[in-house]
DNA sequence: GCAAAAGTGTTGTGTCTACACCCATGT
DNA sequence: ACATGGGTGTAGACACAACACTTTTGC
């Protein structure tokens, strides 16, 4: 045992090392899915883990995450990137003093990205044996997006440029986890001005049925839809909107 | 110019130093006001800053700013601490490469900690000059302190062990920077079985008036009891509630 | 009685769920 | 024609805001 002497930082406070970890999450195959890395090494070799890696100096967190994600995933596949919790547990990593900071990333569902031989999508419901905290990580990024559907336009990260409301209802539903109407869906971010309908249609399938009309989200960034569910601010004063 | 080279941890990684920040809120006189600590220092002396220091090994994030924040206030007197983000611009201190993680602290009304002379409080929509980042730190806690107010129980980290419904309208008046009505108040807060009567009344002061029923909150940990606006799970499945 | 503060009754509005019904396409 | 999936109409439940009105106190 006897963990070396941790670094010194040059204000002379020793400092811990930091990585940055993504939990990358897709629907696929209607489910929705991480990416995780299977490691080679000790400790927990064998084990699957987020993948990430440590901050160099002169980057941000964000950067950071962004640059390990790139030899796993084409950073541009990533619709949406945003930070969770940062855990400094000092035993949640053996042998080393170590942060992480989670981020939340998304993948549209009609992209299928490459993948190194050692990277993998897993279903978030059924997770292989992770290392470290990684299932504590995951299971809040998957928190984080189902509260976002609710109150925010973040479906746009999980969805094509272009989509059904069926489809768009398959991807709620993989990722609440639960049944959702494409009938209320619709009508929900219709009335929020979050979808937007083309005019044009999808041809249906061989087995027939009305063709379905093609939406896409008006704004493609991150947007709160549903501001004050309560206690909002009094009076007509509300009218300032557009 | 030219940074002194940063520290290495045991994996070989230089690592950054890392601090935490604490932006304690508390409603005083009316207003919403965040605590701050001057400055002695370069750089930024004579500004203002967040309360708050280095991470020591073998503490985790939040014990360190439990143990910065005893140096100011008592600890026993945070009704709430929760975690905001980690900020990592590269150049966001001079002259070091240092990581910080901000919380928000709240401190109920009706407590007056003792503090030392370097240390005051300051309404948070009427900043002083402020050291490095800040600003954006206290801006964030503010917005979370904002939003949990309409949909968790959070207010019983700003209110006294019993108040009164209009008592209790003042604080979430403050931290909201709105007018709220006491009538809606107490029926949303009821409704949700946030609050509870305790039977008592508070006595009038000397202009008259009818006294008040005192409250408590039902529970004074962080609850959430709004969760899904909309798009929640179908059908009387929902029934499982208590 | 009168002013002041607390509390209740009630109405209207907007948002959401649920479900019945209608529409457009392929075979 | 009929099966298949998409879309609309509508009614009911609920939560909330607003405001009038009543109750309880001090003076």
């Amino acid at each position: 045992m006897g963990r070396k002497p941790e670094a010194e930082s040059n204000t002379g406070h020793p400092t811990p090392s930091h990585v940055t970890l993504a939990v990358v999450l897709q629907v696929r195959a209607g489910r929705l899915q991480v990416l995780l890395w299977q490691r080679a090494q000790q400790p927990f070799a064998g084990r699957w883990s987020l993948p990430g890696g440590y901050l160099q100096p002169n980057e941000t967190l964000e950067e950071s995450i962004r640059r390990h994600l790139a030899a796993k995933v084409d950073v541009r596949e990533l619709a949406h990137l945003e930070q969770l919790e940062t855990l400094s547990e000092p035993k949640r990593v053996p042998r080393e003093w170590q942060l992480a900071t989670g981020y939340l990333g998304l993948v549209p569902s009609d992209l299928d990205p490459k993948l190194p031989g050692d990277t993998a999508w897993h279903p978030v419901d059924r997770l292989p044996a992770v290392a470290f905290d990684h299932r504590e990580i995951v299971h809040a990024g998957r928190e984080r997006l189902r509260a976002k559907l609710s109150y925010t336009n973040i479906g746009f990260a999980l969805a094509p440029a272009l989509f059904t409301v069926s489809e768009l209802r398959d991807l709620y539903t993989a990722a609440l986890g639960h049944e959702v109407s494409a009938t209320n869906l619709q009508r929900v971010l219709v009335r929020r001005n979050v979808l937007h309908a083309t005019g044009a249609r999808r041809s249906p399938g061989p087995t027939g049925g009305r063709p379905g009309a093609l939406f896409r989200f008006r704004e493609r960034r991150l947007e709160i839809t549903d501001q004050f569910a309560v206690l909002r601010p009094p009076g007509p004063a509300r009218a300032a909107a557009s």
